[in-house]
DNA sequence: GTTTTTCCATTCATATATGAAAATTACAGC
DNA sequence: GCTGTAATTTTCATATATGAATGGAAAAAC
């Protein structure tokens, strides 16, 4: 285990270490990076035979960093560091109106909100391809991982132009079919005779019943599903009363709003991006698009 | 000129393009980096496409690096500097008293002194590998371009850490063959009727004859010549009388030393490497046997 | 204790990148 | 105006790296 030729190293080899390194496993960080898992194995074994060191050690559930793999990681964060600031700055003084712009949004706002503003982005600027990433893990604006990120929460990462562009309302809803079925609920204390559909994991919708009074639990729910636009297929189907952005609702014929009084909170829309890139004429005109195309969704 | 795909930048790309920027051409930085001339263009046109940037105005002379370019020079060389520290900390945490050793010395040094040194060096430990560079351009220990180098002045590079193992002594030397047939100088004065050797570019034996009171010129020598192996070759097939370092002279039976009670300067000589190696058994353990071996050459 | 899952290593056909040599280009000097 | 020089680009055979599929091994789940 000691480098016999003294020929420089190939600093791509670096990447490969550091997903490895983040992941815990070749196969995470293949899944992670898009490069297969033979080709990182031996990327990681190369880069061990050119430092003259074992860097992870070969474990049934993935690789675990050895002490020099740990001591290498914060340079080679750096790198990283200045590989995105190369990306940036060369993107930022890009000054065409065509050429890729990826988007970040959650699934639902992916879904149900951006393929009409997306259609009429295209029909204006044909030149101007979008890689949308319907994701609610936050993408990385800094390593370039997105371009434009559409959250529901402020963003506070160093380095980004944000936009509060408005709240989106929350209601309460269930198909017409479902209330026709099993009435028509007019107190907060009629629901517990009703199918609610919860989430399965997260807490949110428990913790805010809970603030407003209710005693909710993770049983109070008939029905429990964890991706938000299967959550609303559900409650499109009529399985029970559920809870969305009030103006998705009330644009659907099938759905009917439950109006009890209850004071929702409202979820912050904001538009992000790396603060090199907000200028340069196709992020811009992506970001105005998505500033003027997500207004009427919002109050 | 645009990046149609939005994939990730390969990292070993921005190698050439710091390699092209510093040389100034594609085949400067093909000589500096080992890698072809044809690759490197090829590399450099991928980076920009990829970045969606031209990077470099391709001119007869060379490529002339764009604004884009200059802006991106900063980061890609806070990437090669992390690169270096991943490299050498990676080295100096090599336990192996065995691996290659890259040693940069002056030509002079590497052809008379070092080869016994060497030998014995290899002798003792078969397990090291060395990498002799003889060349009098300083290579950069910070870029591990070079383990150890000895040079004839003080390293003042930071992260070196650098030992001072003694002086070389200059002397004034000419073949036996020559003063049989010429005559010996008994005075500074007699230096003017003899074949001098001198060097071509190199101003530094006229500045030092010149500080010591003679009239010495350019045209003051019948023999000039640059490279100091030959230079010391021409003074031993008894071309004239010459300078060179006293224990090599000295050492030479065919090679008399002319005292004219001039006191000729002394050349300091340093062993230097990078901080982080010096600890590393087998780095230490070439370093002892270069000052062991260099002592006897030095007052 | 058996099964399932999760991961790493190997194999082999394919795609990609590389280098040597030749072709090309544009200036500089005479 | 021609030639010489020093660069880049192109061409093509070769070397290298990659991915899909397979095999194998060790923990976790049942």
């Amino acid at each position: 285990m000691n480098g016999k030729t003294l020929s420089p190293v190939d600093w791509s080899l670096v990447r490969a270490f550091l997903a490895v390194a983040d992941t815990g496993s070749l196969s995470g960080a293949a899944r992670r990076t898009g490069v297969s898992q033979p080709t990182l194995g031996r990327q990681v074994r190369q880069l061990e035979a050119a430092l003259g060191q074992r860097l992870f050690d070969r474990q049934p559930r993935g690789l675990a960093p050895t002490d020099t793999a740990r001591a290498l990681i914060e340079p080679a964060r750096r790198m990283q560091a200045a590989m995105s600031e190369i990306e940036l700055t060369a993107a930022g003084r890009q000054t065409e109106l065509s050429g890729p712009v990826r988007i970040t949004a959650s699934d639902m706002v992916a879904l149900h909100v951006l393929p009409p503003i997306l259609a009429e982005l295209h029909t204006a600027e044909p030149g101007i391809t979008v890689d949308l990433v319907a994701s609610n893990a936050s993408e990385n604006l800094l390593f370039r991982e997105s371009d434009i990120a559409v959250r529901m929460y402020r963003p506070r990462q160093l380095d980004l132009v944000a936009r509060h562009l408005g709240d989106a309302e929350l209601g309460m809803f269930a198909a017409r079919r479902y209330l026709d079925r099993a009435g028509r609920p007019r107190s907060v204390a009629d629901l517990g005779q009703h199918s609610m559909i919860g989430y399965d994991r997260s807490e949110e919708i428990i913790r805010g019943m809970q603030a407003r009074g209710l005693a909710a639990t993770h049983d109070w729910f008939a029905l429990r599903c964890d991706s938000h636009p299967v959550y609303w297929a559900l409650v499109r189907a009529g399985c029970g009363i559920g809870f969305g952005q009030a103006t998705l609702g009330r644009a659907d014929p099938a759905i009917e709003e439950i109006d009890l009084g209850l004071d929702l909170p409202v979820l912050p829309v904001w538009l992000a991006t790396h603060r090199s890139l907000r200028q340069t004429p196709r992020i811009a005109r992506v970001w105005d698009a998505l500033a003027a195309g997500l207004a009427p969704w919002l109050s």
